[in-house]
DNA sequence: GTGGTCTAGACCACC
DNA sequence: GTGGTCTAGACCACA
């Protein structure tokens, strides 16, 4: 994995983490790699994937244990999603349209690019 | 005019100068208002303001004539236009892509909101 | 049992066995359940147990017979009540009294809810 | 200002924080002291007082204009004493009441004190 | 072993 | 000047 350079590292992390839970990778209730071992798999400082872990904690995606480590949460898939979907409608769709409309794109074009795409 | 926490404000200022270009409130090789104006009706600080006006003058949008101000490029709305239609393409409309499958959101859920979509 | 999130789960456990024995479930020099037995039943790590009886083992709420096992001490309860008086005094009166002040919470709204308060 | 021990020090600065906006030195919408300055004058390294003012920003006590500094948050004084009552009704009460049923102190007693008690 | 906190010092974008 | 992020390294309580 390597960072962007726009966005702050910890958040990429985060983003990092929540791809995985949601690829099915880490379960709910699984604990996920230690602060220091993902530290170490992405070459990064302690400090700033504990920076992540505590983000994602705020977020309800992972909770902790004191002691042990840190968990995926029951819920995690579904607060991911709700969190996505919610930037999704509120924010990117009425971005989106004000572009359409600014350069006078129509939805079948976009129809059309939407069949051709692959992944 | 309020400014968003998550991108930087001589930016949000350039988009807003953009606009009033766009909508044909400042016309090609017109002064446009100076630093100053422009900091005093955003309550915004100057160099603030001059920094979005070099950054559109990078980008070809607007021209400066040395102690007079800037002007509206002749072709300004075409350079607006090309460069909005360019991030569409290449990075809103995939970035839509992956989020509708991700999500499972279909383009007749898109449609119907586009029809309710008014300004 | 669960653990709550801001205390240290072997101040946990060692509140729990103070309520057991104040609530005569065991009785004064009786033997208490092995550091594994209460390990296995808090679903917990040994050591923190040992933790825990270390700790009451020092305010003389329980003592400890080599080889055998932890009992519970003559005066438990006596010690028990008394820490907790003092502490009450000494500290959540002061606190009660001025969190009353800052919030304007009369005397009168305590006594109304300490009639509705069961257990 | 010197720090207790069992407490982290981000926080204690945030009860400090708070403590003035309650007191009424820092008026909503007033810029508060830089992170640096406040870590000057608390002794204290830069990132804990950011660390503080993190934390203060999540509560919606204070908010950020960038590149310019901290502000009291408009409402925060009503958001403070609201997460006070909360915690002093859901957790501090409850506990207040269970301690008086095991130590066979009447509210009476407790009335009694309370006349005395004058700060 | 785990997380949690703190310090020191650096660099950056932004206002 | 402001906050924001990151690194390096340390120490601690806790499980």
């Amino acid at each position: 994995m390597d960072f962007k350079d726009n966005e702050a590292i910890y958040l990429q992390i985060a983003g990092y983490v929540n791809e995985r839970i949601l690829l099915g990778e880490w379960l709910p209730d699984e604990k996920i790699l230690s602060v220091r071992e993902l530290a170490m798999e992405l070459q990064v400082n302690p400090n700033t994937v504990m920076r992540s872990y505590e983000y994602l904690q705020n977020k309800e995606v992972i909770y902790n244990k004191r002691g042990i480590g840190f968990f995926v949460a029951a819920e995690a898939v579904k607060t991911i999603k709700a969190a996505k979907r919610e930037r999704f409608l509120n924010e990117d769709l009425p971005f989106l349209f004000k572009t359409m409309k600014l350069l006078n794109i129509e939805l079948d074009e976009i129809a059309g690019r939407y069949e051709k795409f692959g992944s």
